[in-house]
DNA sequence: TTGTACGCGTTATCAA
DNA sequence: TTGATAACGCGTACAA
């Protein structure tokens, strides 16, 4: 069924000899580079087009040691977060004829650094990647040590030499838990999908940049209110759906159940409605809830979900450019975006304890 | 900031020098292939340890041709059906020790015959690719050509030496039409993004299999209710949010407008959503809505979504696994899955006269 | 302007 | 079992 062609396919060594020229003249005709009196480049590029020559991009990659490709790795496609930063990528790759190639690690550390090993011994020219530990790097450390630039999406890692394209969640973080504070919410419990494995600061984790910045975006606003926050209503590692069920439970048993509800992520965040609605707490009469992260969905949940809205498209458009300006001109500048707020009607008035 | 290394990477010949052997008894011994013997296969590994060597990936796929590198070739990976397949195609390809590089074309015919080229030129060892037209397949036909193995996603395309993965939608787009006419509907419209170049049949375009697929379980499904299709309310080549706007406003309009609305794919269904909600269309009361495509926010919309719910993520794995079965045994099955109907709360009986 | 010859790092061939 | 050598297809220094 899928037998090998029987003839190989065509070299520049072929179209040189059907041109009746060197191999060389051939080859600068084709590249368009060096001089070639005209006369020899139509006759090239016709053998080339007889021939249906196409270059071979292995061979050239060996040589020159670049291969215009671009390694890329997330936690999961599938997140909407991933994909559209993902076709920012890949637009940005496009426009500069540079190529993508993907690995999934499912935040699993393991399959992190298998990507990386693979991706270097592939010789990507550069690696774009949203780590999943701050501590552990030493297979970041070691792109660097290859000689190819590194950028991080999303996530600081402090201590390391790379590019980074950061996101910054923490003013539209405040200005949303603010927003509920006015309300007159003092009970905010904020749940997130984070599995960190680094130090922890009165019980929360720190490290990674992307999750300090949301934290502070919303434990500032509370302190600003003088609202004590509680470590029980902040609640990490909460990854699956059975999870996500439980900590609600959880929460809602508390003596001070909250009042409000912030998720971390747009999974986090269809997976706390799900409960919600399972338990049959109405939004937000009862709760309230805004989300941290966006997604192409979030106007039509019900109800409309009131979002914190990161530009991750041109987070990962400017990842891209930042890589490919590392690799080409061996320098790139950080990039610095900004989260708004999107208010729908996911959020409302604290219910009063009578409604409760 | 992004300087070259000074020291460049260990070879086979660095390793066969410190460990005092030949270069190929080295390359035996790291390739664990033909014979070594124990005392100098741990002498050759050691020094590869010592130097950190690591295999250059380009230059084997240099002389054995192969890059274990699967091509993929979507309309859009922000889209929610390729990157849960894409997901799909990504944990096969990996559990086969196979990478994945992504190109999305935006339904772009030229884009799409790019891709292919520079996937060829890049030596991928086989394509995987949902194809925008079922007309113009000379670019596929050359993959083919190239001795490299072609696996079709979704969609069909004859007089094409391909695999297919294919996911009948009929039977479920037939009984979830059926389930409609049974609750009094008889102007069911049909909304599809789909742009197709080919021949069509009283006015429905056909060729691309998983168009004709769902076109067919809904015109049956009206077929045996003797309710006759009327090609008014059903409209190809919706593909913006402006022009699914004007469509919904010009059927409406209609002497006779329809009760219920089927939306080809998910950013389709989406944008009726956002549409009727501008219009302030009750939804089941005034207009039933279902989407022939399935995403992780369907069950948390308003109202939840009925849905056709195909298999995307075993298709993009099923994929995967026939092209690495196609480039490894020289053969591959085809595919066949089965999309099924998840009845929630968008559909309902027909609205009667008097209230509409 | 043109052509020859070599190098890139690997695997494959083959004689020792 | 081993090692010298060729081959993969391209770019490019260097000489003509």
């Amino acid at each position: 069924m899928f037998e090998r062609p029987l003839n190989r396919e065509a070299t520049v060594a072929d179209v040189a000899r059907r041109a009746g020229v060197g191999k060389s003249t051939a080859s600068r005709a084709l590249g368009s580079y060096g001089s070639v009196s005209s006369e020899v480049r139509l006759r090239v590029l016709a053998a080339a087009e007889e021939l249906g020559y196409r270059p071979n991009e292995v061979a050239r990659s060996m040589n020159t040691g670049r291969s215009r490709t671009l390694g890329v790795i997330v936690s999961d496609i599938e997140n909407p977060y991933f994909s559209v930063a993902m076709r920012g990528i890949s637009d940005a790759a496009n426009a500069s004829r540079y190529n993508v190639i993907l690995a999934n690690t499912s935040e699993n550390l393991e399959a992190e650094i298998h990507a990386v090993r693979v991706f270097l011994d592939k010789r990507v020219d550069a690696i774009i990647v949203a780590p999943s530990s701050a501590y552990q790097i030493e297979h970041l450390k070691a792109i660097r040590t290859s000689g190819r630039p590194l950028v991080l999406l999303d996530r600081k890692v402090p201590g390391l030499d790379a590019v980074s394209v950061e996101i910054s969640i923490a003013p539209a973080a405040h200005e949303a838990t603010s927003r509920l504070v006015e309300l007159g919410h003092t009970r905010i419990a904020y749940i997130s999908s984070l599995q960190t494995d680094g130090d922890s600061f009165a019980g929360f984790p720190l490290g990674i940049s992307s999750v300090e910045d949301r934290l502070h975006g919303i434990l500032d606003a509370l302190e600003e209110a003088a609202i004590r926050p509680d470590p029980e209503l902040i609640r990490f590692k909460v990854v699956t759906m059975e999870r996500t069920a439980e900590v609600i439970e959880e929460l809602f048993h508390l003596a001070d159940p909250p009042t409000a509800i912030l998720a971390s992520d747009s999974t986090i965040a269809r997976d706390i409605l799900l409960a919600l609605r399972e338990r049959d707490v109405g939004i937000p009469a009862n709760v309230s809830v805004i989300a941290l992260d966006d997604f192409p969905w979030s106007p039509l949940t019900a109800p409309p979900l009131t979002v914190v809205s990161p530009p991750i498209y041109e987070a990962g458009f400017a990842a891209a450019v930042a890589a490919i300006e590392a690799i080409e001109e061996r320098t790139a500048k950080p990039v610095a975006l900004q989260a708004r707020v999107i208010y729908r009607d996911s959020h409302g008035p604290a219910p009063t304890h009578s409604t409760r």
